[in-house]
DNA sequence: AAGTGGTCTAGACCACAAC
DNA sequence: TTGTGGTCTAGACCACTTT
């Protein structure tokens, strides 16, 4: 493992272990230094990805804080489809309709830049935390790439199994959204009324190769489902 | 200006510049350390900042290439509010119906810190893209920290003035939102009924020394405005 | 084997904040 | 003035991809 990865990793299981709340200012470099064995550039790697993260702030001349805590019952909005490990994870689960190996249409096509005769799987299911619906997933993965799926997988997490037994390497992500009002075909997975609103969300997903691989549309229950995004001008 | 600034922001604009395509390889860290003149560190922190801009991606023992134009007509919603700047802005603008110097209620108190006694700037408008209604947003700022406004600087960008007049170091920022059914007080603003789905965007923002500083709750059009995130696992 | 990006180090110096 | 984070450098070495 990095190193800068794992002392980002030890400083944040820190803060939570010790329940350190908003603002308490943690050891200055120097200290974080002589903690941790490594050097001055590692350290500053490591809290610039946890400042990223949302977990500190840094203020030049002046220290290292914990920065605030999430709402609770919020999703990352970043990290909620793969990415790094988001410790305040709610319980979920999946109801998988089908698991399919399709012709792409084109619209899927273009996000996945698929070659003429490409197949792709297809997969609907129906996403739920805590027992409640929380939003219906279409998704299609180039077979070129995620070479074997079943309704297991689908069932638990495709992703864990696209990094951890496929061993793909997922490097980036473009998700676009927008609130929309909810068809007839739709709503009623939602448990909703057509009319009613949802977040509908595309994301595509790609290797470190730069090779998109996963396409997918989310229609979020507009009450059920709610996201939270931190952001750092740095 | 810092260097690793300037090379990103060099870099960046040779790609728009030449209109790059997706995927077209950049010269090396070696040819790149030649043309910019500086080290070597300093160009991976301009090439890291890019990557995690959605300008670039690198890819380890191969190269650096070009990541894939944002689709137009959507806004990048991290940025949306501030940080650095967007190439591919579009034309905006604010109708502004009140700027007023209020006592804050207590959700706005919880989310800005205030203390009990303190006052705030309480701006009302309606946000317009390319003449269109993109959103109705109610935003606080706190009087302590943004000691003036008024309606000509709401009229234009806030966010210029705080940074720029009031010299206030944005430093970062948390948005919670979900879709909502608009109710009979907001729709009319967006010329909209109740019932209609919109997407409601709550967002705090603090200085770089970590105090809040801005509230803002905006309820976006579900027809008129669509938001991207790109998102990268380094 | 050669080429490319990624990590890590030690250390100089700068910028800002607090005393 | 002192303490703190931030930038920048030169260089060694590692990991991955391509030839």
């Amino acid at each position: 493992m990095l190193k800068y990865q794992e002392v980002a990793t030890k400083i944040q299981q820190a803060i939570y272990e010790h329940n350190l709340p908003k603002d308490t200012q943690l050891p200055n470099i120097e200290g974080l230094i002589q903690q941790y064995q490594v050097s001055r550039s590692t350290i500053i790697k490591a809290l610039n990805r946890l400042e990223r993260h949302g977990v500190i702030y840094q203020i030049q001349g002046s220290g290292i804080f914990v920065r605030q805590p999430k709402k609770r019952g919020y999703l990352n909005f970043l990290e909620s489809h793969g990415f790094t490990v988001d410790l305040n994870d709610l319980p979920g689960a999946s109801q998988v309709f089908n698991v399919d190996v399709v012709q792409p249409s084109a619209k899927v096509r273009e996000n996945l830049h698929c070659e003429d005769d490409e197949q792709v799987y297809y997969i609907k299911r129906l996403r739920l935390v805590e027992g409640k619906v929380y939003g219906f997933e279409q998704s299609y993965y180039r077979k070129k790439i995620v070479t074997y799926l079943n309704r297991e997988i689908a069932e638990n997490s495709i992703f864990s199994y696209v990094k951890d037994i496929c061993k793909i390497n997922i490097g980036f992500s473009d998700k676009y959204f927008k609130a929309i009002k909810l068809d007839e075909e739709i709503a009623p997975y939602l448990g909703l009324n057509p009319g009613d609103p949802a977040l509908c969300v595309e994301e595509i997903f790609y290797t470190t190769a730069g090779e998109p691989f996963d396409f997918s549309q989310i229609i979020y229950h507009y009450d059920n489902a709610q996201f939270y995004v931190q952001s750092h001008s740095k």
